[in-house]
RNA sequence: GGCGGAGUAGCUCAGUGGUAGAGCAGGGGACUCAUAAGCCCUUGGUCGGUGGUUCGAAUCCGCCCUCCGCUACCA
């Protein structure tokens, strides 16, 4: 492990077009604990998430509710911090497309494409769904009263034809083609990479970038000319159009680090170590981002990371399809850290995963609750039982066995938190939990205890071996899971009475590498007042059956 | 249609040539420190179908069935 380095990581922008759905925060989640699984190894990290607030159908949206579309956006980007807060996510900065600063950078990309002899006008045209856009061919139905889209079969389509600005993707095929064949590995997981290198050799094609008719955007910054839209009194002219969603939102990952205003901080943090995105905008990221920045001459995010979806019985969780969870009723159930830890311990970070109350509580009960909490509550026990409180030391790392389990362990983990696979490096942990639970009951504790009361010596050098390396077991799992249960981690310390050096985001305090070195805790000293973590949730059924017949 | 992937215990999945595995769920047991938790044992699968290769196939090859991903302007 080298020395502090800097680390920034995004997630893709949520579209604010109605309240959050747990969905849509996973992502999240995932960000902010491998955000802060950086801070706390002590990297200087800088973790951007935020709300894509421009288009068409939040204009209509807002509308409809009598609203301006700034009213209405104020709205939703509340709702979905007031539910990050909740999942206690900490972003370094949370960036909305609407920001002042974004506008500057929005503007400055287009300039460097057209400079660049990227863009260039063009008509665009298509069949528009009124309240979709403009929809792809393939996207339409046909049938004998003419052509619908699919998701509003009653609304009627009109072909619109627009003169719009077009970015020259077509020019970028080979060197995307050549960026992916010297960095194989900047697409991950590897079968999102091979989708997107078919993608690129079937051919690219420009895509446009300007909107004629779409008043709630960022103003198109030039004239057909090429000059400048700005009108004398700094305002913009509205006949220039607007941007369309490409350079609006993804240039967010260069707003947030200081394009173009701050170039020294911009230098310091560009280009992304890792982008964190569905498997939904994936091309957007890996194909037509790239190709923006080459055109803009700025380097290329190291690593794009792309997640699979919470499924409902099979089905995509979406705000659409209104099978979403409500992120706060979620965390009223599980707690922050419970959520926390069931989401990015269920469902696995790289593909699919099927969801359910049933599932997340089961999760919760038999990870946090019966092994993990039970383990600390257990061992705490004891301690204030056979040892009057006092926090014995663990045996050294060859005496003790759990400490080789512990090695092994944490080597997954870290390995399997830098893979982005956050569900695997979890379950490392977790096996190592099921090793202390299976140690207690190999070394029966309260049989020691009871021999040491009747005066053996033996056993009582035993009893506290046995105890110190269980509370250091509690210890490392702590630290290690902090970036996971940030809200746990600090209370875990506290009842084991060990100082927890990191601030609530995770900054601060050593570089976590540290404190999971066995027996790198404190010596002496006593526990604090065991309180169990998780309380054990009851299951539907159990509420069901307990309430009995008639009841 | 093209390219790619997957079908293994009730559920989620691991297992790429040598007597079928894990976790959860279900059943039983011994214990008692603990959040009626933990620990031990256990029920359960002709490994999608079929035909081959091989001394031997979940594992390799052919065909078939089913499912999924990508196949450009909703974000």
């Amino acid at each position: 492990m080298s020395a502090a380095r800097r680390f920034y990581l995004t997630t893709a922008i949520a579209y604010a077009n109605s309240r959050p759905g747990l969905h849509t925060l996973y992502e999240v989640v995932g960000a902010d604990a491998i955000a802060r699984w950086h801070r706390m190894r002590g990297d200087e990290t800088f973790f951007l998430t935020g709300t894509d607030e421009y288009s068409v159908n939040i204009a209509i949206t807002a509308a409809k509710l009598g609203k301006t579309p700034r009213q209405f956006v104020d709205e939703m980007v509340a709702l979905f911090r007031a539910a990050e807060d909740a999942l206690g996510i900490a972003p370094d900065r949370f960036i909305r497309t609407t920001d002042p600063d974004h506008v500057r950078a929005v503007h400055e990309m287009i300039r460097r494409a057209y400079d660049r002899g990227d863009l260039y006008q063009g008509t665009y045209e298509g069949w528009y769904c009124p309240n979709e856009g403009f929809r792809a061919p393939s996207d339409l139905v046909e049938d004998a009263t003419g052509v619908h889209c699919p998701n509003h079969p009653g609304v009627e389509l009109q072909w619109l034809s627009e003169r719009n600005w077009f970015f020259r993707l077509s020019a970028y095929q080979e060197r995307l083609e050549r960026y992916y064949a010297e960095h194989p590995d900047w697409v991950q997981p590897e079968y999102r990479r091979n989708e997107m290198l078919g993608f690129i050799r079937q051919g690219l094609e420009d895509f446009s970038v300007s909107r004629e008719q779409a008043p709630w955007g960022i103003p198109f910054p030039l004239r057909a000319d090429g000059s400048t839209a700005q009108l004398p009194d700094g305002s913009w002219d509205p006949a220039a159009g607007t941007v369309y969603v490409w350079f609006d939102a993804l240039t967010n990952y260069v707003t947030g680090v200081g394009f173009p205003d701050d170039p020294e901080r911009f230098t310091r943090w560009w280009p992304a170590d890792l982008h964190i995105i569905g498997k939904d905008i994936n091309r957007l990221h890996t194909i037509m981002w790239p190709a923006m920045l080459m055109s803009a001459g700025l380097p290329l995010p190291r690593r794009v990371w792309v997640h699979g979806w919470l499924l409902v019985q099979g089905e995509r969780m979406s705000k659409s399809r209104g099978n979403f969870l409500d992120p706060n009723a979620v965390v009223a159930a599980l707690g922050t850290d419970g959520t926390r830890y069931v989401l990015l311990r269920e469902v696995a970070f790289d593909r699919d995963t099927d969801v359910s109350w049933d599932s997340f509580v089961r999760r919760y009960n038999a990870d946090l609750a019966n092994d993990f909490g039970n383990l600390v509550n257990r061992s705490l026990s004891m301690t204030a039982r056979y040892l009057g409180g006092e926090r014995p030391a663990p045996r050294a790392a060859a005496d003790a066995p759990l400490a080789a389990a512990w090695r092994a362990a944490r080597a997954v983990h870290e390995e399997k938190v830098a893979a982005c696979l956050l569900h695997d490096a979890l379950a490392a942990l977790w096996e190592f939990v099921g090793a202390a639970n299976r140690f207690v009951d190999a070394e029966q504790p309260w049989v020691l205890a009871k021999a040491a009361r009747a005066g053996d010596t033996a056993a009582r050098v035993r009893l506290h071996g046995v105890l110190g390396d269980l509370l250091e077991a509690c210890r490392l799992v702590g630290f290690a899971a902090a970036p996971f249960i940030p809200r746990t981690a600090p209370r875990v310390a506290e009842q084991l009475g060990v100082p927890y050096p990191y601030e609530p985001d995770g900054n601060g305090g050593p570089p976590l590498g540290e404190l999971l070195d066995w027996g790198s805790g404190p010596s002496g000293g006593r526990i604090g007042t065991p309180v169990p973590l998780f309380p054990r949730l009851e299951t539907e059924a159990e509420l069901v059956s307990r309430a009995g017949p008639g009841q």
